[in-house]
DNA sequence: TATTGTTATACTCTATAACTATA
DNA sequence: TATAGTTATAGAGTATAACAATA
C-alpha cells in the first residue's frame, strides 16, 4: 500500500498541486526571515523593477484582485519598503515608489530565495528547468484561454 | 510595459503559482459538472482504487489533514458515492467503500478530466510531459525534505 | 459613463487543539 | 499511552459588490 494515489499521479493538475503545496510553506519560511510573504515579496520585486507604476498595474501583473492588493501595499508601506506618492498625471492613482530600505530588502530576499530555489530544484539539469518553465508557461496560457471559452459547454459537447 | 513581472518569471516557485492558480478554477469547473471538487474527486479515485482503506490512510495519501478529510468523506457519503462501514479489525476506524454509483461517477469524471488535461497540455510533447512530471515530483520531494530540516537555519548559515 | 483605490464581506483551503471511543 | 474520527476554530488566500474621488 505504498502508492495509494498512483491513479492520480499521471494527472498534471495533481502533480501541480502536490509540488505547489509542498514548496509554498517552505518559500514562506524563507521570506518570513525578511518579514515578507509571497504576495508582498513579488509586489516588492515588481515595484523595484518598475518604479512609478500604480496599484492596478501591479495587481494585474501578479493576477491579484485590486481589493486584495490594498492590504499588500499597506503592509509594504507600514514596513517602510514602499511609498504611495500621488501621481500628477492621474490624481486618482498612486505612483508606487520603493524606498532605499525597500530596494535593499528586495536584493537580500531575492538572494535568499534564489539560494532556496537551487535547493528546491536539486537533481534537475538546466535543460530540465528550461523545459519545466516552458511547460508551466504553456499550461498557464492554455488554462487562461480555456477559462475564457467556458469549459462546461466544451466538455459536455 | 508588457512584462512587469519579468524579474519573477525565472523563479520556479512563481511559475508554479501562476500555472496552478490558472488551472485550478478550470479544473473545478470540469469537476463541478459531476458535483465534485478537487478534494472530493481525488478522494473518490483513491477509494475506488483502494476499497476498504480508512480515513487516515486516505488523508495521508492526499496530504490533507485528518480534520479536513471528515467533511470531504461526509460530502461523498451524502452524495451516495461512498459508504463508511465499521471495520471489524479496528472498531475505531471506518473502512471506506465506493458504491456502484461512486464507481460510475469516478469513471465518467476521470474521462472528462483526462479530456481536459489534454487541452491543458496542448502544444507539449510526450517527452515534455515526462520531463514535467519528473521535475514536479523532484520539487515536491526536495521541498518535503527541506521542510523537515528547518530552512531558516540553513539559509541564514 | 468609466476608472482608481478602498471598504466590507464571504467563501474556500488549510492548520491546530481538544474531545470520544477504541486499541 | 497511543490512535481514528470528530468538533470547533482560526488563519491564509481569493472573489465580488458597492462606494468616493477623479477622469
Amino acid at each position: 500500500m505504498q502508492h495509494l494515489d498512483r491513479n492520480l499521479r499521471h494527472l498534471t493538475g495533481y502533480q501541480l498541486r502536490r509540488a505547489n503545496s509542498s514548496s509554498m510553506p517552505v518559500v514562506n519560511l524563507v521570506l518570513a526571515e525578511f518579514g515578507l510573504r509571497r504576495a508582498t515579496y513579488s509586489s516588492l520585486v515588481i515595484i523595484v523593477s518598475n518604479p512609478g507604476l500604480n496599484q492596478r498595474q501591479l495587481a494585474d501583473a501578479l493576477a491579484i484582485e485590486r481589493p486584495n492588493m490594498v492590504q499588500v501595499v499597506d503592509q509594504l508601506e507600514a514596513c517602510g519598503l514602499v511609498e504611495r506618492t500621488k501621481s500628477d498625471a492621474d490624481r486618482r492613482a498612486y505612483a508606487l515608489q520603493p524606498t532605499p530600505k525597500g530596494r535593499a530588502l528586495e536584493s537580500e530576499s531575492t538572494k535568499a530565495l534564489e539560494w532556496f530555489e537551487a535547493q528546491l530544484t536539486q537533481g534537475l539539469s538546466e535543460a530540465d528547468l528550461k523545459t519545466l518553465a516552458r511547460c508551466l508557461t504553456a499550461i498557464e496560457r492554455n488554462a487562461n484561454s480555456l477559462e475564457a471559452t467556458d469549459v462546461c459547454k466544451i466538455s459536455s459537447a
